[in-house]
DNA sequence: CTTTGTGCAAAGGCTTTGCATGCTT
DNA sequence: AAGCATGCAAAGCCTTTGCACAAAG
């Protein structure tokens, strides 16, 4: 599973300097970007903090919400900070290039989905693939 | 990038008795099923495969369109094979739980917001995690 | 005979874990 | 003093690749 949130209440996981640093690294990116990516921009910005505890810190704020986690098709995980607008991708399987979409739709079709089912929403992962414009 | 389907025609790949196995015991299976999974299931089947084979003829069929791919939120890569109707998934993150759901209103999304910004939808990953009704 | 498929084992990439050390409370 | 956070390095997992051999065209 993605997340470990079972047994009720969260013991408040500390705030450290380096969760700190981890999140704003983040929030500043604005878009996604996987553990290794931040673990480097982290260590450009004179932050230099453990590859693992990149890992641990993202699992944690991915817990208490401050972070949405997603998979990429590589397999690769990617985060981003939960402030900014939600949104989804087009991504062309040629180029690479990717377009951010947002339309509430989606939104409201997940949670009218998961409501049918007696699902609680906690995230939802919509990515399109395709070929772009440029490489049709 | 989840495929590799650029240069135009494509080549026709080979046919062979290891893939149409992989094939239809994707087909058998119905759901999606893991290249490992799929590995295990062959070989109970009797049929005995390497496990880069099965890579490999899975990698072809996505490429032909027989198969679907998508990755799950923990990494692995999981299959399907195109047939069946087009449903997407609400997967509880307490127990695993995973109900299909379907709604043309996503595909319809999906499809409207790819001519929007000029692109041609090839494959569109949706999937939705919550709690469910049992673990809440 | 040339081309493509297959197996096996080794290599790769991302992520997690074990263990000793350093802070925080 | 007790408990969590960190780093580093080792281990794990899924997947891909290299290479030699067999099969197909």
């Amino acid at each position: 599973m993605t997340t470990t949130p079972p047994t009720a209440t969260r013991p408040t996981a500390r705030l450290t300097p380096r969760r700190e640093a981890v999140a704003q690294c983040l929030a500043t990116a604005g878009d996604f970007r996987s553990a290794q990516e931040l673990h480097g921009d982290l260590a450009n910005a004179g932050t230099k903090v453990g590859l693992a505890t990149v890992y641990r810190a993202l699992a944690d704020l991915v817990e208490v919400g401050r972070v949405d986690a997603l998979t990429r098709p590589d397999g690769e995980t990617v985060y981003r900070a939960c402030s900014g607008s939600h949104h989804h991708h087009l991504v062309c399987t040629e180029c690479g290039t990717t377009v951010e979409v947002a339309d509430d739709r989606v939104e409201q079709w997940a949670s009218e989905m998961a409501r049918q089912h007696g699902f609680d929403v906690v995230q939802h992962q919509v990515e399109v693939f395709g070929r772009c414009a440029n490489c049709r």
